[in-house]
Parts: C-alpha cells; structure tokens; sequence
DNA sequence: CAGTATCCTGCTTGATACTG
DNA sequence: CAGTATCAAGCAGGATACTG
C-alpha cells in the first residue's frame, strides 16, 4: 500500500515554488544522517531500551552523541522520553507511532545496504584501481 | 567477555583498522546523507542528464557540490558518467542497475517523507513550544 | 544511571576564480 | 560545457571531566 507515490519530486517541488529547505525529502534526509539515527531507530523498534542499553546496542556511540540524537528524534516526534522517577533514575526510550512508521519505510534501504553492500565495495576498489 | 567490544574509543577503533566501511548500514547512509546525493538519484531515475541540465534539476546545488557528489555515486557503482567527444564537451551521467534499485529502495522513504514532514514539523513546534 | 559542560579537530560546504 | 583549484567558515562529532 505504501507503493503507489513516487514521482513527485522534482518537477513538482520546482513547480510549487518549494525552496530545497521546505522540501521533505532534504528535510527527513537531513533527520537520519547523523552517524547513529538509523541505528538507534532500529535498536528501538526491536525494543524500548533504557540510555545505557541503547549504548550497548549501538557500539561506538559516545555519550554525548547519543544523548544529542535521542533529543533530536524526541523533537521529531518520533520516539518517546519516560523518566521514571526511581533512585538511581531510570529513563526508557520508546518508538512512537510515527516513528514506527518510520522504519518501515527505512527497512528497504537497509535491506539494499546489506544484499548491495558488496557490490558497492567492489565498484569503489574497480574505481580506484583504474587510477582516478 | 562477549560484551568486550561494545566500549571501543574511536581511536582504538581506527588502530584496529576498522572503518565505517565494515558496517553496510552506516556506509550506504553515510552515503546518501550528502546533502544531494538523493536528490540527484531521483532526477537521474526519470531520465538521464548532462551535467548542466542536472544543475538545474536539483536547484542550489553548486558546481562544486555536484561534481564531487556525482564521482562519489560513479565511483560507488551508481551511475556512468559517458564523455561525448563533441565541442563543446557533453557528459551525460545515467543510473546503472545498482542505481536503480537502491532508488527503488528509497522510494517508501520519500513516500514517507511527503506523507509525514507535516506531522515532524508540528511535533517540532510543539516540542519547542513547551521550552525545552 | 543518565546525563552536562567544555574544549578541540577535521570534514563538509560555499564562494570565487580559472581552464580545456 | 563541464569541469579544477584554492581559500575560508561552520558545524558535526570525539575526548574528557563533572553532576543530581
């Protein structure tokens, strides 16, 4: 069902007069092109984690990075912030609807970046070997 | 010590050879968080393009930009870049079968990102509203 | 536990000028 | 037309230390 859109990118965003900054497309491109959105949608959809769950899941994230990407997507609607009010505190993470919305519509990159991962490493040595 | 890894620093990572490469994830984002590389996939998948015309399908983007997105997609095995030898040059880029299909992945995202860019943008006001 | 605060580096991008 | 070259600015991101 979600199959049918497609075509309305450019001719059309020129055509209403849209500025690449109102255009949805660079819009929710920018939102998932820090290094860890994806990874932490991803974590998040198996399960709601707490923050230092969410760190084991996602290796190498720095702290402050996380607790930055977190706030982004909190701000996007995306996921929710549950502090529960416990001694030491405990804060959990949880998809929103839009935001399981969201990854499913990322599910199909991120199957094309695994079956396709390969094919692109080869095209890169290819490229490079050829001396450019 | 199964969990070891998850608390590498960038640096040991680096000492240990491993790049952003090795994670199909991260890479085919990194990839596709330019700020033009999505939008100049959709424009090729409605037609090839000389770079000219291209300029001008994807509104903003500088000549700069454009060249060195344009060999990052060619050197991933995402389009050809085909040199007539007329005067003046022409160059027309085109979208391999690797290039198609990694468009057709990213099609449900678009869909998405048109479906709900209203919905983000009302979550940002809110969020914002409330004084964070 | 779940963050802040601070400092610092390098990459990404834009502007501008030049070329085959 | 389709690029290259160079410079400069801004921001994303990392390391480290501190806090309620």
């Amino acid at each position: 069902m979600k199959d049918a859109p497609a075509r309305r990118t450019l001719a059309e965003i020129r055509a209403s007069g849209m500025t690449i900054e109102d255009c949805p497309i660079r819009d929710v491109i920018a939102g998932l092109s820090g290094k860890w959105s994806v990874l932490i949608l991803l974590a998040l959809e198996e399960a709601p984690h707490r923050f230092g769950a969410l760190r084991r899941a996602v290796p190498d994230v720095s702290q402050r990075m996380l607790t930055i990407t977190l706030r982004d997507l909190q701000r996007d609607g995306l996921l929710t912030r549950t502090v529960h009010p416990t001694v030491p505190p405990s804060v959990e993470y949880a998809l929103t609807e839009l935001g399981q919305s969201l990854v499913q519509a990322v599910l199909p990159l991120i199957g094309w970046a695994d079956r396709h991962h390969g094919a692109i490493r080869g095209a890169r040595r290819s490229f490079d070997a050829a001396g450019l």
